[in-house]
This record gives structure tokens, sequence and C-alpha cells, in this order.
DNA sequence: CTGAAAGCGCTTACAG
DNA sequence: CTGAAAGCGCTTACAG
């Protein structure tokens, strides 16, 4: 490995000079920078990124730490988080805590003991996670905070929830299932307040039941049979996918028979026959945005508050019996 | 930030004391140690990696540089590779090349700034990645290394696309399309060499066209039609599925009027209906033996050539017409 | 069994 | 404009 002092060596000069050419800073002779720049092009010297952590306390990392990446949704979170943080230089560590609260702090610490400049992370329900987090003075940001409280992007749960329910009520309903997934998950636990408060509103009938049921097939195609139902709201767009792939093979016809409505706007909602209707919430944007917000409160700027708030928008489509 | 020191204060030891039982080796009496755990556990000390790197000159992340995560087979590859990575302590540090050369080159050179253990990566066309990595004397594994020469594990994208071509075989085709991603990507190129090649030992006609294609719906229609084409195979799952979607909508019968093959056997192959037909590559299991075979290199062990090979498993589903 | 000291490769006051 | 020196927080010979 190349160090500093060989390239001050080569250049003549001290690994002092070298240095401030290196982060551009201090005052160096125009030729002394450039005898120093060949001195790296030569060796291919590329600074050791410990020894400046080590030094300054802090990496040029961001810990990333998200339920499951094999979820499309987080996947693009991920993805946008990426691509804003390379493009400002930074790297992302990458976590998956699969809703658990100790593989969560695990991580968390890990990227602590990394020194990162902050975490990226999805909100949890237990605040223990928050409180570590603000115990260890570090930077972080949810991408769905609930809230308005603390630092990060808000999703309005509970409206997205409405705006699903408004969806399906295009289509005439009579009977609604709401198909969710863990609801001790805030946002999930919101939808659904929300998509009741809107039912509630019309002379329709609503049930729910847990995303369990699906594994038993044919249990869950008698149950949608027995209670007439012919709406699917879904807490996510996965679970919508593999609800109507269930669906379809039974026989049934998406949207005559049931209409389908999901959440997130994942890529493969519009691959699908018919395509998914769902609630769009820029996942994508999403990880950009709360890169943004990272790196501003790491230089103690002021958070804009409208920047925080992500807007969702309805995609009307196939899976839903619209005019 | 706690350090070595304040705990070695608290414990009335020195540092080097602390050291050693923290990394667990040379003689510590059993006493000292109790009160050294006590002091750490009191202080909440986590050690610093930066300062460890550093010294040791080798953190413990390993650098994943995939194509784009947004694809569910590299995001199940890089499911693997986190949680394995995990159980041996381990970090991830990703990146997305977008098949590019020069950004690759960029995060490799990153991944080694920070003195990353190795690099898990998809193999290039351009060999000037691997001279790059061999010449940094960093670690690698390919986890879609094609030849036999070199660290990686190989995976028979020919036989895959003989396999592919069976598939399609059993449903009497007469018309296949075979739709492909870029064919600079090796592994697309062999694929096709092998469905060709199948497809050779039979009376049937065959047509290659780019992915590209698909944009223009419409055209893809007329060109599918204008063609009789009855079977497609498809370069990956993502693009299978999309297809799907797209002769569906266009109120084609799968597999009836068109059966469609895909590749990855990513979890949305599976959700589908029908589902996609398609050759399992066990990508998760992919990601997992990467780690173990770096972690191997790293260990300078010796790589047990038969761990390399990823076997390949055809999945026949109701996307294709066979008895 | 334990500690003092050197050193990993940087950056930044400080002095000139 | 430049360099010598201290120090970031660890680990590991080395000496005892």
């Amino acid at each position: 490995m190349v160090t500093i002092k060989e390239v001050a060596k080569l250049a003549g000069c001290s690994v002092a000079t070298v240095s401030r050419v290196i982060n551009n800073n201090g005052y160096v002779k125009a030729q002394t920078k450039t005898q120093i720049e060949r001195a790296i092009h030569e060796l291919n010297y590329q600074p050791n990124e410990a020894a400046r952590t080590l030094y300054k306390r802090k990496s040029k990392m961001i810990g990333l730490l998200l339920p499951d990446i094999s979820n499309p949704f987080f996947t693009l979170i991920a993805r946008g988080v990426e691509d804003i943080a390379l493009a400002h230089g930074f790297q992302v560590l990458i976590g998956n805590s699969d809703n658990d609260v100790d593989k969560a702090k695990d991580y968390l610490s890990t990227f602590n003991a990394y020194n990162c400049v902050g975490v990226i992370a999805t909100a949890f329900a237990d605040d223990q996670i928050e409180k570590l987090l603000v115990s260890q003075g570090i930077h972080y940001v949810f991408v769905d905070r609930v809230k308005d409280e603390g630092n990060g992007i808000s999703m309005n749960h509970f409206e997205g929830g409405q705006l699903q329910a408004r969806l399906v009520l295009e289509g005439k309903p009579k009977n609604i299932l709401i198909l969710h997934l863990d609801l001790n998950i805030e946002a999930f636990k919101l939808r659904i307040d929300g998509i009741k408060q809107e039912l509630n509103n019309y002379d329709v009938s609503y049930y729910d039941c847990s995303a369990e049921t699906l594994k038993n097939k044919s249990a869950f195609i008698s149950l949608v049979k027995d209670l007439h139902i012919d709406s699917i709201i879904c807490s996510n767009d996965v679970l919508a996918i593999e609800t109507m792939g269930l669906i379809q093979q039974f026989q049934l016809k998406v949207p005559e028979d049931i209409q389908i409505v999901g959440y997130d706007n994942i890529p493969f909602s519009a691959m699908t026959f018919p395509q998914i209707a769902t609630i769009d919430q820029s996942a994508y944007f999403l990880g950009q945005q709360a890169v943004s917000i990272l790196l501003k409160l790491n230089k103690n700027c002021v958070v804009n508050q409208q920047d925080n708030t992500l807007k969702l928008s309805t995609k009307r489509r196939g899976s839903i019996r619209f005019e």
C-alpha cells in the first residue's frame, strides 16, 4: 500500500504539504502542487480512509438499516440512498434488521464503531432504537417517520390508507377484505385506520385478516368466496401481486370478480396483468432525500420542514374497476 | 466517544491489558479480566474500528459490487452476502456499477481505501477490472464467473440456455423469439449460444431481438404476430414478467398462444399468473457461498473447487405448455 | 500475567 | 507557502 510518506518523498516535500493538496486546503505553491499531483498519479496513491477516519472521528460512510432489502420498496430506497451518497462522496454500509430490535441495535452499534456520519433507517415501533441513537449522539434520519417530531421524512400512512380505500370505492364494492402484514409496524396499522375511516362513510362491509392466511391457498379462497369479497386492499404491492396471482390461479377475474389495491408502487406492480393499482411513495426519491437531510444535519444546517414530508400519489390501474 | 484509555483507567490497568481481553488473546488474570469486563460494560465501550483497521491494515468490511441492486436477482445475492457476512462479524459496503466499468473501478478503489478484506462482484466482460484487483492485491470473488480460471463461483450459462430451450421445446414450439438483454454481458451471450445450440437439434425456427424492442409496445406485438411467435425465451425473469404482462395486455394467452421462459427464479416469478417457468440459480446461496470463499482466501485456505460451481435447476411452471 | 512504547497513515494547529 | 510534531484509538512485540 502506497502511503502519503512515499508521495512526499517522491515529490520532495513534507507529508503535510501532500495532505494539503489532497484535501485542497491551505496554501500550496502552484509548482509544488504540480509535483505532488504528479507523484500521486505516478504512485497511484490513494489516501487510507481508516487513517482519515481515525483523525477526524468521522468516516465518509452512511449506515443504512432497512427491514429487508428483498422487498423492492426498500431496494428502491437503498438505490436512492446509494446514488446520492455516491454523488457526495459517501459510501453506504448496509444492514437488514428483519424488524428485529436486537439485530437493529447491533447494526447501529457497528455503524457507530465504524464512525459513520449517520444512519438512515426505517422508524421502529419500539423507541429504544431512537433513544440509543440520541444517547450516542449519532445523526439519524428515519425514512418513514410517522409523527411530526424528530428528524426524518414523514409519510402520511393514514392518508395513504384513505387513498387506497377511495381507489376501491370507485369500483362499487360491497364486501372488502383488508389483507394486512404485521400490525406492530405502525405504518401498516395507520393505513388500516385510514382505510376504515374512509370506508365508514359508505355503505360497504369490510373484514380484515392477516397475510398469514394466504399460506393456505384453498382456505383463503374459501374465505374470499364465503364472504363474497369483491375487493381486496393489501398492505403493500408485494402482497398485492401475490394475492392477485393466487386469485387468478383459482379462476377468479381481476378486477371483474375481485379488484385489488396495493401500496408502494414498486416497479413490478406495473408489470403484471392487470397492473396493480397502488399508492406511490416515491421510494427512490425518499432515499435520496434522506441522504440530503442527513448531510445537512451533519453540517448543522437547518433542515427545511417542507422537504420532509413525502407526497403520496394514486396510481389508477387495471386491477380496479374504475370507469 | 469512550476510548480504551478510559476503560483502562476505570479498570485500573493498562490499555494493553484491556486490548487483550477485548481481543481475547494473551494471558490475563481472571480477576483482572472481570474488572475490565465490568468497566467495558459500565462505560458501554465499543472499540473504534477505524483505529483497529489502521493498525491491522484490514477492516472487517466486504465490498459488494453489483450491477444494480434493483434487480431482485442481485438483491437476493446481496441478502445472502449480508447474512453470512454478519454471521462472521463482517459488514457489507455496497455499490451499484450499472455495468459501467468506470463506476466499477471507482467503487473498487474506494473499497480498497476503506481497507476492505475483499470484494465480491459480478464478473466483467472487460478484464481491466480483474487486472486492477490483482495488481492491488485485493482478494475478490466473482459471483458469476464464466470460465474455470480465477477465483469465483462459476455458473454454466451455456447449459442454462440449453435448459431454457428444453423448457420451451416441451410445448411444441414452431416459432421462438429469444428476447435478450445486453449481449456484451457474457452471461447473456452464453445463454443464447446454449439456447441456439439446443434448438438447432429440432425443427423449429427462432429469431432473436433486444429487450429494447419492448419499449414500443404495439410494434413488439406486431412483430410477435407477424413472425407467428408461439414461445419467448427471456434473458431473465424481470424481462419475462414484463413481457408476459405486455402480451396479456394485448389479449394473448400465456401459455396457450405464447409460452414464456425466464431465468433466475426470482421470488416474483412464482407470484404471477401463470407462474413463470425459469432456471434457478439459487442467488441467495450464491451470495453466501461467495462470502465463504472470500473468507477462505483471506485465511489463505485452499478453496475447494467443488464448492465453486453452482448447479442449475429447472422450474417447470404454468407459463409453458408442458403436459 | 502486565505495562511502556512504538507505530498504523493520516490531518491540523503551530511556528517560521 | 512549508515542515516538524502531536495526536486520532487501537494492537502488538518486547521487556519484565
